[in-house]
DNA sequence: TCATTAACACGGG
DNA sequence: CCCGTGTTAATGA
């Protein structure tokens, strides 16, 4: 689809051009690269080396934490306009990703190399008006994982989840296993299938094998 | 009280 | 048979 260079080019325009100026644009057409990545792949891992930052075009991203097990737990989403706030740490002289990336659907994205990005910093009022909120939208995007670990209890948090999954994949038949569930709360899959079915049992979902058919989110 | 772990049976692919 | 699912019993926080 977006196989030739005019393809995406309109695709970032359309998605970029009322917050990027003309000229920063053309910029990213010379040395950004296009990228589609297929659904499931670990586009970042905690501790490795960040050398560029990424422009959502279409798909989504999930962003994760690991525990000292090396357990994950879901942090949050990242959606189409979407850049990751954590990767522009390379603008601030930290170059160890945090978190873990993982393509939650098919994607395509712009890879823009972290010294290039440094450089529209400083020539470009839009790009670093684009970095500082796109800073701003993911602290509030952390604030409210936060909260949902320290205030929500479970039967919430799963509600929450479920809808953020029929939100981010556009689809109210999620394609998932109970396992899956219990990895991205980090809780046990017997939790996650006893509340499920009592969510089954209140008509707001009804439950397959490898998935979840919401009715109600 | 509620989550976790281990263990088990069931059934669809 | 393998894997996902649904459930229970024991244990712990």
């Amino acid at each position: 689809m977006t196989s030739n260079p005019i393809d995406w080019h309109q695709q970032a325009r359309a998605r970029f051009s009322g917050i990027l100026e003309a000229p920063l644009l053309e910029d990213l057409f010379i040395h950004g690269h296009h990228m589609r990545v297929p659904e499931g792949t670990m586009l970042m891992d905690v501790g490795q080396h960040m050398d560029a930052v990424p422009l959502l075009l279409e798909g989504a991203i999930k962003i994760m934490r690991l525990d000292p097990e090396g357990d994950e737990i879901l942090l949050y989403f990242l959606e189409s306009g979407d850049s990751c706030a954590l990767s522009m740490g390379t603008y601030m002289g930290s170059t160890k990703s945090s978190i873990r990336a993982v393509t939650e659907r098919d994607t395509t994205l712009v890879m823009v190399p972290a010294a290039v990005g440094q450089t529209w910093m400083r020539t470009f009022p839009s790009w670093s008006a684009f970095v500082m909120e796109s800073y701003q939208s993911r602290l509030e995007e952390m604030l409210t994982a936060i909260d949902a670990l320290a205030f929500m209890d479970l039967p919430t948090r799963l509600k929450r989840y479920l809808s953020d999954k029929v939100k981010i994949q556009g689809d109210t038949k999620l394609h998932t296993t109970h396992q899956d569930i219990a990895n991205d709360l980090h809780t046990s899959r017997v939790v996650i299938s006893r509340l499920l079915k009592s969510l089954e049992r209140e008509g707001i979902l009804s439950l397959h094998r490898n998935a979840v058919h919401m009715h109600e989110f």
